[in-house]
DNA sequence: TGATAATCTTAACACTGTTAAGATAGGAGG
DNA sequence: CCTCCTATCTTAACAGTGTTAAGATTATCA
């Protein structure tokens, strides 16, 4: 394997490579130059494909959104029937476990000062996927079942909320371990 | 104001100049250097009060902590009837207006892996008092107005994962804009 | 007073992100 | 095929970071 001038696939590698050592050592350890080093290339090739690590960081960012969407997605499809409320429980589920899953992934995305850097400005209440999603459908779900507009808005606020809430906690590390989060989902997600 | 070659008061100095640094320009900006330099102390001389840039964070995270924990008390000694139901929903509140009016002290405390630092450690579920504090008075009023312990158990930690994901989402700068939280807390939180 | 320990300074190290200047090579048009 | 343009990459440097070692200063207390 010869080491060509040209990587020919530097991007998209800097994005797999980056989201790589996110779920080894945490986002704390990342570094350009580390990642130019995975990709064996030096350190101020990324230049070329980023403006800056905010940039990459974004991508990355993208990436996982996406990801976390299609978890949303697969949820309200595979239940039965999807327009029923049994699919927001889902939807609702599967965002949690995603966190549970991937810790790292929380503060990532959410975690805006953290960073030397502001992620927040990606982060709009309608281009944020997941949020929009899981609205949208929560609202379909409770207007064909036939409550008011006023409980919707609030309604679905507030079981996000909860949704959002549990897998803020449980995502973090040394909060509540005396919680099997998966165990007692059932429990805590009914009203 | 001459210049001594001890400071004197330097350890408290760095908690409350890094605290205010940390609500004027974030985590992101703070610096053992910048930090120093504002307390007209040399580079190094922090390293005399604490062991690296992490425990300097720590001090600085248990006093936010003290103060959010002093809010959630307030708000249950406040009530009319501090057993009543109430004084659960009068604790949310606080806890979540703690964090609407600071921002940036959310992710502070709760984001470990955006750090180079990981505080995760000084969050133990026994030990990080607002959870201590708002579970133990929940329980209490549960328990007086009769309700069952496995409710209770569930009931709490639901009540509470809504109250810190509405905290959470509030707290995010470029998230639900289109919500006036200070407006629709009671309607939200209310079961 | 004099010794000990706490506190602070200076100087250096390794590691960051970022930029400027220039080398290389892939690809389009002649 | 050749040439030129441009995207991509390298090298070298800069400023800023946390951290440590060695030594200076001074507070404390026997």
């Amino acid at each position: 394997m010869e080491k060509r001038y040209h990587h020919g696939d530097l991007k998209t590698q800097l994005i797999k490579a980056g989201l790589h050592m996110i779920q080894e050592e945490g986002i704390k350890k990342l570094s350009l130059r580390k990642l130019s080093q995975v990709c064996n290339v030096s350190e101020a090739a990324p230049y070329s494909h980023f403006k800056n690590k905010e940039e990459l960081l974004i991508a990355i960012q993208n990436f996982v959104t996406e990801q976390l969407t299609l978890c949303l997605k697969n949820a309200y499809e595979s239940t039965e029937n999807s327009n029923s409320p049994q699919s927001i429980f889902d939807m609702g589920v599967a965002y949690i476990r995603f966190f549970i899953s991937y810790p790292e992934y929380y503060s990532f995305i959410f975690n805006q000062s953290c960073l030397n850097i502001d992620l927040t400005d990606n982060l709009n209440s309608d281009e944020f996927e997941p949020f929009r999603y899981y609205k949208e459908k929560a609202y379909q779900i409770y207007k064909s079942v036939g409550m008011s507009d006023e409980r919707i808005k609030y309604g679905v606020i507030a079981m996000w909320a909860k949704v959002h809430g549990i897998a803020s906690i449980a995502s973090m590390k040394g909060i509540n371990k005396d919680f099997e989060w998966e165990d007692v989902l059932d429990k805590i997600l009914v009203e």
